[in-house]
DNA sequence: CCTGAAAAACGACACGA
DNA sequence: TCGTGTCGTTTTTCAGG
């Protein structure tokens, strides 16, 4: 893990679809050994997935909130959550409450369905979101991480 | 937008380096034929952007926390969180508090420096995630998105 | 880590349901 | 209009050095 690695991690966090060729080009290598370097990256873990970013607006999902969650049972909640199309992340925390939840959703009226089921299964509290002036930065490495 | 769009989207969150040949396999098309629906979707802005998902541990990032945030001065504040290398996600919301950050840091010591610089710009509440039961879930379709 | 050749995939065009 | 087939070019892969 050199310098090397931490520019392509970041030219395949900004576009991953990069040719090897031009990630190369990019870090100053040729294309069989950026190839390579780019294999042990993905054995290593240190690259976890390739995904695509699509717009939740173009597909007919307007609203986007955060729910703390204070759930009466908390293996159901999980369940609940993990196998509701609305959920996109769902994290248990320390501090106030247990779980907080970040659902996607079509308008106020499906979120307050969402709501609604969660009511049953705890005690929800719900943060709608306006805006997000800051949307999956990159993750930037530390300083000295060699292994 | 069909459904053999809305399964182009799925393998592409998914796996955003398949080859046009291979997604067309998966969808039941030629590699021209998709190409020019991905080249759409793309146009449309229904695709975003393909990243690369980087571990944070393995970057030598341990601690995730989100932190509630009442601001002095809002502006100021976004400001900050822009700029600050940790901060992943910074989300305006309604309800309790104004902003929502997401800040991965190297251990809780660089989160308490974080929660400090915090302190002089306003009031933070901090809630650290032990595990993440759901994590970057694809976001799917609602029903009839026919434009 | 680079070079070079074979195999695969990409991009563009003309054609057909 | 949308999907298919083909050709020339680019990229990937794997042999070496």
């Amino acid at each position: 893990m050199d310098e090397i690695d931490f520019n392509i991690l970041s030219e395949l966090q900004e576009n991953a679809r990069l040719t090897m060729i031009e990630l190369g080009r990019k870090v100053g290598l040729t294309s069989p050994t950026v190839t390579e370097r780019v294999r042990r990256l993905e054995e290593q873990g240190v690259i976890k997935q390739y995904t695509t970013q699509v717009s939740a607006e173009k597909l007919g999902r307007h609203v986007t909130a955060y729910i703390l969650m204070e759930p009466k049972d908390c293996k159901q909640y999980v369940q609940f959550a993990a196998s509701h199309p609305d959920v996109i992340e769902c994290h248990r925390i320390a501090g106030m409450y247990s779980y907080l939840t970040k659902v996607v959703t079509e308008t106020v009226h499906t979120l307050e369905a969402y709501i609604d089921s969660c009511l049953t299964l705890g005690k929800p509290t719900t943060l709608i979101v306006l805006s997000s002036p800051v949307a999956n930065s990159p993750i930037q490495p530390v300083k000295s991480t060699s292994e």
